[in-house]
DNA sequence: GGTAGACCTGGACGC
DNA sequence: GCGTCCAGGTCTACC
């Protein structure tokens, strides 16, 4: 069955896929030169379906295998216009782009729309296991969460969707820690599905929520393993730009870029994106280093 | 409020 | 093959 999504224009699927490493991590996938991709995701019925989306005119095709139901499809398009972030107007920050040689690429590529998964909770328990190991790290221990705690796919077992908070749950801390290798990383995961599953975190509430980005970043900031970097990467993630991700990449591009290669700390960070205001994180993100890093 | 040290894994390196 | 060192954010204890 073919969904077709539409989008704002400009809009552009590779980009969306090119705009971060999140594309590699299970399960999602795609080959290269990441044109595409293809996700497997467990709807509320309990249905595991694989979708398949490539670029089409206008926006984006998803396909999945079989027939869906109408709430069944309605569900998937709902997911999909999220994980794709349609439903964002990105002409304000274009406008501010436009003025800067140093982004004129994401005008020209229509990038700027960042990559997420279906929900809050996933991408919370990612952006977790980004934290303190190296980006090969990450990919290992979400692969290993989805192998070890996913619900597979009837028509190919072996491609499994993201583990519910409840299955997380209901795992063994230690299991965690020593079969997904999760390390001291699994108690903050453990805790984090276990608030979600027994309804005591909303956290798919927050991307909806009216609040002011300080207090959203609060909120963030209480659950365990989140720090500042973490916290700033799920901003950016629920479309709120204010704040930069700053970790240990940030701090050598920018020490490279606008320090003459001399120590930086997140205040020169801050500093050297500052007139961006609202934008800072967007301009961070997409900001064309000289080197390559 | 700021800082030091622990947390854990895997890769790089030297022997 | 083994041991050591290092990179990578966050938490906690301490000042």
């Amino acid at each position: 069955m073919d969904i077709v999504l539409e989008a704002q224009a400009p809009f552009s699927l590779p980009a969306v896929v090119r705009s971060h490493g999140w594309v590699q991590l299970a399960p999602f996938s795609s080959s290269d030169p990441y044109h595409d991709f293809r996700y497997v995701d467990r709807l509320q019925s309990g249905r595991v379906v694989t979708w398949d989306v490539q670029p089409c005119d206008g926006g984006a095709l998803l396909s999945v295998g079989g027939e869906l139901s109408s709430a069944e499809q309605r569900e998937t398009e709902d997911k999909a216009r999220w994980v794709l972030g349609l439903d964002q107007d990105l002409a304000p920050f274009y406008d501010v782009a436009r003025q800067e040689p140093r982004l004129a690429k994401v005008v020209e590529n229509a990038a700027g729309r960042i990559l997420r998964s279906p929900t809050l909770f996933e991408d919370t328990v990612k952006t977790i296991l980004t934290t303190n190991t190296a980006w090969i790290g990450t990919i290992r221990m979400v692969r290993s969460l989805v192998d070890l705690y996913g619900e597979p796919s009837p028509e190919d077992p072996s491609r499994r969707a993201f583990p519910t908070p409840e299955r997380l749950a209901g795992a063994d801390v230690e299991a965690l820690r020593k079969e997904a290798r999760l390390g001291y990383r699994a108690p903050y995961v453990h805790a984090l599905a276990d608030r979600v599953a027994r309804g005591d975190l909303d956290l798919e509430a927050l991307k909806t929520a009216d609040l002011p980005t300080g207090e959203l970043r609060k909120e963030l900031l209480a659950l365990k393993g989140v720090g500042a970097y973490a916290a700033a990467n799920l901003l950016m993630l629920l479309g709120r730009t204010d704040f930069i991700p700053i970790d240990s990449y940030a701090l050598k591009m920018v020490s490279k870029e606008f320090h003459g290669g001399e120590p930086v700390g997140p205040q020169e960070v801050e500093a050297a994106f500052a007139r961006w205001g609202e934008w800072n994180g967007m301009a961070y993100w997409f900001w064309e280093w000289s080197g390559n890093g």
